[in-house]
DNA sequence: TGCGAGTAATTAGCATGCTATGTAATTTCC
DNA sequence: GGAAATTACATAGCATGCTAATTACTCGCA
């Protein structure tokens, strides 16, 4: 047993980027035939659920940057999932909307989440699911304020 | 308490994607200044610890395709921390090994890896730590074994 | 009123991941 | 021995992440 903690910390460490790939790329090959990728998906379920979200408020929410959100509306506006339109009161602002052709697919959307969700996290007992997320989180935030003096929001 | 297992496997989701986006970036923005990033520093360490690897071993230990490694040791070629050379007895294959100036950043790179890893992990005890990892490798599992019709190795 | 600070979105450029495909060399097996 | 399958590396093209820097606009305050 006992095994040394800085081993520890390294398996984690690769577990924790081969996980995320591995997920990004499942979900990425089931919503391929529909134009959508694991981002697009997300991207396109927080503006179902909050109409008129701005960009900086979605990529907030996203925990992306500005700049990656950019790019990635641009495809699904290209795509004809989402409309950019002016904020009244804020010409810098933009408030961002599904397409009714995208509106048609939210629901398979949604489903197929949840599938992917339940299908990966098969065996996995509610209790370790916690302290995993609760890990993932404490990591995030060492790592935040750390981040501090560098980047004070 | 008992919150709902699809919402806990939502937060599971998005927990890992932000973590590992986070351990990358921070990673990257430290070994910069060196020309490094977190995914040279791993085949960097994989090199001086294993001379004489070739590519498509290298890719399965870090669990990438091998087009991503192409890419990821053409940089580090021109950066003049790695060598490709032939292979006696297999024209196809190449060796891998570290330059006289990567062998020199080494122990800087091994130490400031432990250190990341360390600080990112400031918090979490042993048994968590277990049991993220667990659920990490278990997540994978899932994912690896779903797509065995479609990619049988 | 008007100037400076801050905010929203963008552009440019780099790094890393993937799939699909191609080329050359090796291995398998009839 | 030679065709077919497999393996090793590479190329092309897409998607997503980042930082740095720009543009346009808003806000606060002297």
């Amino acid at each position: 047993m006992t095994t040394n903690r800085s081993a520890s910390e390294l398996a984690f460490a690769t577990s924790l980027s081969t996980a995320s790939r591995k997920m990004q790329t499942t979900f990425d090959g089931l919503l391929r035939q529909k134009g959508l990728t694991l981002a697009r998906a997300r991207a396109l379920l927080h503006i179902a659920r909050n109409p008129g979200v701005n960009q900086s408020e979605l990529a907030k929410f996203l925990v992306i940057e500005s700049p990656t959100l950019v790019r990635l509306l641009d495809a699904m506006e290209n795509q004809g999932f989402i409309l950019r339109s002016a904020v009244e009161g804020d010409r810098r602002a933009k408030q961002l909307s599904l397409t009714e052709s995208a509106q048609g697919e939210l629901r398979q959307v949604e489903e197929l989440s949840q599938i992917i969700g339940a299908f990966m996290l098969r065996g996995v007992d509610e209790e370790d699911l916690a302290v995993a997320t609760r890990v993932l989180r404490h990591v995030f935030e060492n790592i935040e304020a750390a981040m501090d003096g560098h980047d004070a929001s």
